[in-house]
DNA sequence: TCGTAACTTGACTCATCGGGTCAGCTTACC
DNA sequence: GGTAAGCTGACCCGATGAGTCAAGTTACGA
């Protein structure tokens, strides 16, 4: 812990204690309405000035990099880890693109992240690339499987999630129970014909 | 024809030209580019200012009216017209969404009159308003014949193809060959289980 | 070949939006 | 209580594109 932040018992206690408010306003603002919520708007929730957010965090991408990890990080690698742990194919299929659309439906900072909004950090940039090696990892292992149609590429899987990442960024979001029964109807148009439910 | 443009005739030849101009060039920046380009670029394709084309057409929405059924409602209303021909119904929802998302791709006008980007047309509210009937028409075929998944709605469609277009219009365009894969992955995903190919 | 109304246009205003900055005041801390 | 750290309101900025208008130009009838 010593040498962790020798920069914070530097500040002044009131710039710590502000730093700590924005973090948290910044975590339900991001949470909320996704990377782009106005900075003013997470300052007042902060009870700050948006001046002090360029203070204490040097803008925007500061201070998304300061609370991604908390904001949607940690949810995607649990989701990508625990991805890997099911044996069967089809069901790690199923498993992945149900539980991506979930946090792209719950998370709009997500949807963000993966629109690569803020091309300029490398942190957000980072996390897009683990996304993308993981795709790529399902894709091989389901190609080997046959648990997808044969010409359903990596590409696909990565333009069905973008795409609708821009339909829940850009239209309204539709009810929770009929998006999940259209990652069924996804789901069902790109499975492969043999293995319709697997072993077991 | 007489009678049908009377004010035409107390045009001045040079304002009719200009009209004819604006016209022409609307409609080539509007499939282009969409309904959303700014005036200034049509006035300059068509060689005037931009006050010309108020002074002639009273702004967007004026323009818009003036060149839509060129644009993009006779090519819609020759699908929908076509689609009612198709005598199968599986064979009618594959013409059908495959014609619409051909459309979507080659012409992001349509896109913009689906995604009601000026409500304030009553034209454009119409074309709407005939598309989204024949969407339901097509449902409730595809209902009795068992066509389509029973659970499978007219908003599930209207958000297939509302998605879609907030992809294209906000993302980027995949090459043709991938999109139309992609179609055909959608069609496999919504159809029933009973009538794979139906009859012939 | 005028007179004039119709027409065109460059240059303008307006509005929105949010990022980013800074002089000057306030406050924590020694 | 001195002082540097910190905060903030008020500002500027840049981008965008719709819409307007005074002043100049042109078609056209007489």
């Amino acid at each position: 812990m010593a040498g962790a932040a020798p920069s914070k018992s530097r500040l002044r206690a009131d710039a710590r204690r502000n730093s700590e408010q924005i973090r948290a306003a910044a975590i339900g603002a991001f949470q909320g309405q996704g990377l782009t919520v106005p900075l003013e708007e997470v300052a007042k929730a902060a009870g700050v000035s948006k001046a002090t957010i360029f203070n204490r965090f040097g803008g925007r991408i500061g201070l998304i990099e300061a609370v991604i990890e908390e904001v949607v990080a940690s949810e995607l690698f649990a989701v990508i880890d625990h991805t890997r742990t099911i044996d069967d194919v089809g069901e790690r299929i199923a498993y992945y693109l149900t539980a991506i659309r979930d946090l792209q439906y719950r998370q709009p900072a997500f949807n963000d992240v993966l629109l690569q909004t803020y091309p300029h950090s490398q942190q957000l940039m980072e996390i897009c690339r683990v996304g993308s090696e993981a795709n790529e990892e399902l894709i091989a292992a389901a190609r080997a499987s046959g648990a997808l149609r044969p010409e359903f590429t990596a590409a696909d899987l990565h333009a069905l999630v973008v795409d609708n990442a821009l339909a829940l960024k850009h239209g309204k979001r539709p009810p929770r129970d009929d998006y999940d029964r259209r990652t069924i109807y996804l789901l069902d148009g790109i499975r492969g014909r043999s293995s319709p439910s697997g072993e077991r």
